[in-house]
DNA sequence: CGACCTGTTGAGCAGCCTCAACATAAGTGG
DNA sequence: CCACTTATGTTGAGGCTGCTCAACAGGTCG
């Protein structure tokens, strides 16, 4: 069996290309190559390893950052220390966009495995804004999207029963490997049951159950944390919107 | 006693001075006026009645819009017809921001009293977000609040039991009613139980038994839709974050 | 090899939902 | 203006989904 980071992710040499504001830096080389803007929008690139804070509650926060290769999640937390992970982000897609309402973040990015980050500063990100029309376009529409986002899993916390959360949160994921030229019914998940019963608003012992019972109904086979989907029609109509 | 109306707003005569794009239409006639934009920002006007649809779901969608007096409920629904609430909007707060995305709203909007709105069609914006530095700065940052809203919301959801569900709920209005000159401790609100079980991922009855506790408790009063709270310091404490 | 982390399964319980009945306010038409 | 209908809010009883606590198996890593 492939290991985890080759079955879903594979780190090439460093460029532009694969990262989230890929369309950013292709605008300042192309289309808008009138600008003449002398560098990339990326000012920096960081490595981390599993564990790693990106950014943290309550710290200034200067730059937005897409990752390269890897994977992070992102949660908010109550004063008493409870925390509600809010997503999780794997190659190509943008962090950190809710902290530039004031410059500060609210909630905490940590790396799941050894990721690569590209880092926008936010004056950088600005100036680029001023000057090229569709990067802000895009910008606008990225953080439309993750409102947009945010709303399924709102509808997914307050509506839906665990076998809808868990079939929903799956076909999530195979849509985003889909997006990616992986396999859309066989994939790693990067994230421990524990984090997807957090993410999904139930108790880890009720994602194991729910997944037992997904596998009994011949919908899917699990090994850990890989997942082979059999029956992607039918978790479409479990999942329900 | 006051009608609900008279409690919490009042409709003026029509100016951009309290919509939520005031701060657009300030900076358009104010420290950009080098750019010579010849019109307001805000193109139209509609008056609306309890019930009303403002946008819905899969309605292409031209415009955002701001509440310049009135309230409005947003929502987002399963495939098989359920709804969850994403929010109850006020005066000088901007709507329809996730369509930006992709001009397609997969929310909906349904007024809950008479209500007035500013539109401003996204290409109007657009061009606005170009030649005004700030107008773009404050598109931005209000999406972003709207990201930070949302993430409080989904905390709400996944992790807050009853009590600390409307707790926070009363808190959020109390807040925002300060903000607006409007006491903090004794307001309308503007939308059912029902709605508010439906916002907060719980039943209707619940909601009545807690608010009946809180009462016990000497927390507040309650009138139907009139609450007078009278321990805020204890209802904060209570909300958890 | 032992310590630890993660995942799985069972038993019992509790918080909240569902269903039902009723009270009161608001809306409607004669 | 009143009688009627409808919408909204409140309270009670009982049941169910999913949580908590606990034990254990299998990987992983020092």
């Amino acid at each position: 069996m492939l290991s985890r980071a080759a079955a879903n992710e594979v780190c090439s040499p460093i460029t532009c290309k694969d990262c989230g504001i890929f369309g950013l830096c292709r605008e300042v080389n192309g289309p808008d190559i009138d600008l003449r803007l002398p560098e990339t929008i990326v000012r920096n690139r960081r490595l981390l390893k599993r564990g790693d804070l990106l950014y943290r509650v309550g710290e200034r926060q200067h730059a937005i950052y897409a990752i390269r290769c890897g994977s992070i999640k992102t949660y908010v937390l109550t004063d008493d220390g409870r925390i509600q992970i809010t997503g999780f982000h794997i190659s190509g897609e943008l962090l950190g966009l809710s902290a530039i309402a004031d410059n500060q973040s609210t909630s905490e990015a940590k790396v799941l495995e050894t990721t690569m980050v590209c880092e926008v500063p936010l004056d950088v990100l600005e100036m680029y804004c001023e000057r090229a029309p569709s990067v802000r376009q895009q910008v606008i529409k990225i953080m439309s999207q993750e409102i947009l986002d945010n709303q399924e899993l709102m509808l997914l916390l307050g509506k839906k029963n665990a076998d809808e959360r868990l079939a929903t949160f799956l076909l999530g994921f195979s849509r985003r490997f889909q997006k990616r030229n992986y396999s859309p019914s066989k994939f790693n998940l990067i994230m421990s049951r524990s984090d997807i019963g957090n993410y999904l608003g139930m108790a880890e012992e009720t994602v194991c159950r729910v997944f037992t019972r997904f596998q009994d109904d011949g919908l899917l086979t699990t090994e850990r944390r890989q997942v082979q989907i059999h029956d992607l029609a039918r978790l479409k109509s479990i999942a329900c919107g």
